[in-house]
RNA sequence: GCGCCGAUAGCUCAGCUGGAUAGAGCACCAGGCUUCGAACCUGGGGGUCGGGGGUUCGAAUCCCUCUCGGCGCGCCA
């Protein structure tokens, strides 16, 4: 509708500027739902735009361009110039209600589109080490990846959901020793480290307390699933554990065991990765090495210290970045590096990391390194989210990693449900922080939850429907469906803003912003809920046939465009609630 | 100290590739409806868009600066 509108409009431009002489391109032209109802369906700042090429004032040339636009083939309804030179353009009903009988016709497939033509793109979230639960921060970032997921392949991406993580480093290391020092304690070999050195890192640390020695690492993982996955070790091996290293069958045992549970909370997510890129692998095919030699063939390595650093400040970084470590270990970086060219190597044509803000330091230095290997790095981009904070009760609640006094994706999800988690991680843009409201996310009340809210309109349509049987009238074909009876105000506006739909979509994931249909899709259920609300002016169902055909027509719209778009945030489209 | 992000109604936030009188939900106020697909509808009050400067026909939006808050600035990941 839009388009057809802008090429009209574009068309009486161009014949203005060619009779007026210029052999000028013509500029962009703006045509946009204005803020203001009353300055009609679409506003077009084209006079404004004009005005310095034709030397003229704009209100003139928006005239001009009014008289030429005519009715654009019964596009349009009217026309007036308003404020400094807007051309306010209104369509006309007929040409809103044959939009939404297309809109019908499209059913749940509204907003899919051919427009990234088949493009690979690869994109990476989560990526947590397999150390302990999810946390909210993981949790918004499970969400905003697979919604940015969700919202290219529905515009015509081919995607990769990708999963990358790390179990060769330090973390690893820790927390097998962490379960080691668990499982000795429960045994009575060891002592527990007191409570306020683990909330405290500048209080001293005992080597041996009461006869027994401290073996807990001071930076090791307090959580009380580790202590539960000791103690089940030591229900199936008893004390037969006691010799074995913290790096052999503990580290193995945990990691294992964790990286199922992570893997179980995003399936009840309704998150499932295409593929799971382990770190060890660039140590074992040989890719680490090579980045460095090649690094070192372009002069970007030194040795210093002990340690072989990147030297990050001839590609205009602030500061140089340790590779490898005086202990021979390579740091997070190196891997990093050479996981992204393979990245690009897979012949992705856009790779997005999803990334916490926490990690936002490290973004430049591998786009810098894998520039300066001769790789495309303008295709890798970054999608950095802020923090989550959790409001109950009216008061935000201290969450620690340290003391693990941290809330879980899995905790929340039992108290909220999968549905309203999503909702409410996606509905904020990603670069800002987030305030989840636990109340407001637990109000089963439709009207004030806006998960509920919105899978309510939806329902409501099947609500509809059923009523529509109970009393033996027939859903309209989809096919062939006449909207002509469509003429209330309430009307003309729900169909306006269903047909926004599609390019709210393209919008949103052309920009990776899956937030905007999350906010569209509570302006849909903001016009449809009060509209089927408001039995006293309107009912869907009537004596009049036609009438009746044609709401239950819209009804149909409504269902469609609700249905894709939770389908977009993930969240599941209910027939009854 | 440096870097990134944020600051918009009482609260939670949209709007930010510059456009007209800055929007939504919740909360609040006033009327109405009386349970039907109705845990409802209609209307209203509420703002120096953090402060200041600049760019221009026009700035919440772009630039500079200041203030406050979050995150980061490791041979952690």
């Amino acid at each position: 509708m839009k388009e057809r509108l802008r090429e009209a409009l574009d068309g009486c431009v161009r014949e203005l500027l060619a009779e007026a002489g210029f052999a000028v391109e013509a500029p962009p032209l703006q045509v946009e739902p204005p803020r203001q109802a009353d300055h009609g369906d679409f506003a077009c700042n084209a006079a404004l735009v004009l005005t310095k090429t034709l030397r003229r004032p704009p209100r003139e040339i928006a005239e001009q361009l009014a008289a030429r636009l005519g009715d654009a083939g019964g596009l349009v309804a009217r026309t007036t110039v308003a404020g400094p030179g807007f051309l306010n353009v209104w369509l006309s009903n007929e040409c809103w209600q044959r939009g939404l009988a297309d809109l019908v016709r499209a059913g749940d497939r509204v907003a899919t589109s051919r427009s990234g033509g088949g493009a690979r793109v690869q994109v990476e979230f989560v990526s947590a080490n397999p150390t302990g639960p999810l946390t909210l921060g993981h949790g918004r970032q499970a969400v905003i990846g697979d919604c940015i997921a969700r919202l290219l392949q529905v515009v015509g991406h081919d995607v990769t959901r990708e999963y990358y993580f790390n179990d060769g480093g330090r973390q690893m290391r820790v927390l097998g020793e962490s379960v080691k020092a668990r499982y000795l304690e429960q045994l009575g070999r060891a002592a527990a480290p007191p409570a306020d050195a683990l909330a405290d890192a500048e209080l001293p640390w005992p080597e041996s307390l009461g006869g027994l020695p401290v073996v807990f690492p001071r930076d090791g993982y307090q959580g009380e699933y580790i202590s539960e996955m000791a103690a089940d070790l030591r229900e199936q091996h008893g004390d037969g554990l006691a010799d074995e290293p913290a790096a052999g069958r503990f580290r193995e045992v945990a990691q294992q065991r964790i990286f199922r549970e992570i893997e179980a909370t995003l399936v009840a997510l309704g998150i499932r990765f295409d593929v799971y890129t382990n770190e060890k692998t660039f140590y074992e095919d040989g890719s680490i090495d090579r980045v460095l030699a090649d690094l070192r063939a372009k002069d970007l390595v030194y040795d210093a210290d002990g340690a072989v650093w990147l030297r990050a400040t001839s590609l205009g970084l602030e500061r140089d970045r340790v590779l490898v470590k005086s202990s021979g270990e390579p740091t997070y970086l190196l891997p990093d590096i050479a996981y992204h060219r393979e990245k690009l190597r897979r012949g992705f044509e856009r790779v997005i990391d999803v990334q916490g803000a926490d990690h936002i330091e490290q973004f430049p230095f591998v786009r810098a390194a894998i520039g300066a290997l001769g790789c495309d790095a303008a295709r890798i981009e970054l999608v950095m989210h802020q923090f989550v904070t959790l409001t109950r009760g009216g008061q935000q609640v201290k969450q620690s990693t340290r003391r693990a006094t941290y809330v879980t994706v899995d905790e929340l999800l039992e108290e909220v449900g999968a549905d309203v988690f999503r909702f409410f991680m996606v509905q904020r843009k990603a670069d800002g922080q987030l305030d989840f409201d636990v109340d407001l996310a637990k109000d089963r009340d439709w009207k004030k939850n806006p998960a509920f809210y919105v899978q309510y309109a939806h329902a409501r349509t099947h609500g509809i429907e059923r009523k529509a049987v109970e009393q033996g009238v027939a859903m309209p074909a989809t096919d062939a469906f006449d909207a002509s009876a469509l003429v209330l105000p309430a009307e003309i506006a729900l169909i306006k803003k269903l047909l926004e739909f599609p390019e709210v979509v393209e919008a949103a994931a052309a920009a990776r912003e899956p937030h905007h249909v999350a906010y569209y899709l509570r302006e849909v259920a903001g016009l449809w809920n009060p509209y089927v609300q408001d039995g006293v002016h309107h009912r869907v169902l009537s004596d009049d046939a036609a009438l009746t055909r044609a709401r239950l027509g819209l009804a149909l719209g409504v269902r469609g465009v609700l249905a894709q778009g939770l389908g977009l945030l993930g969240l599941s489209a209910p027939e009854r609630m």
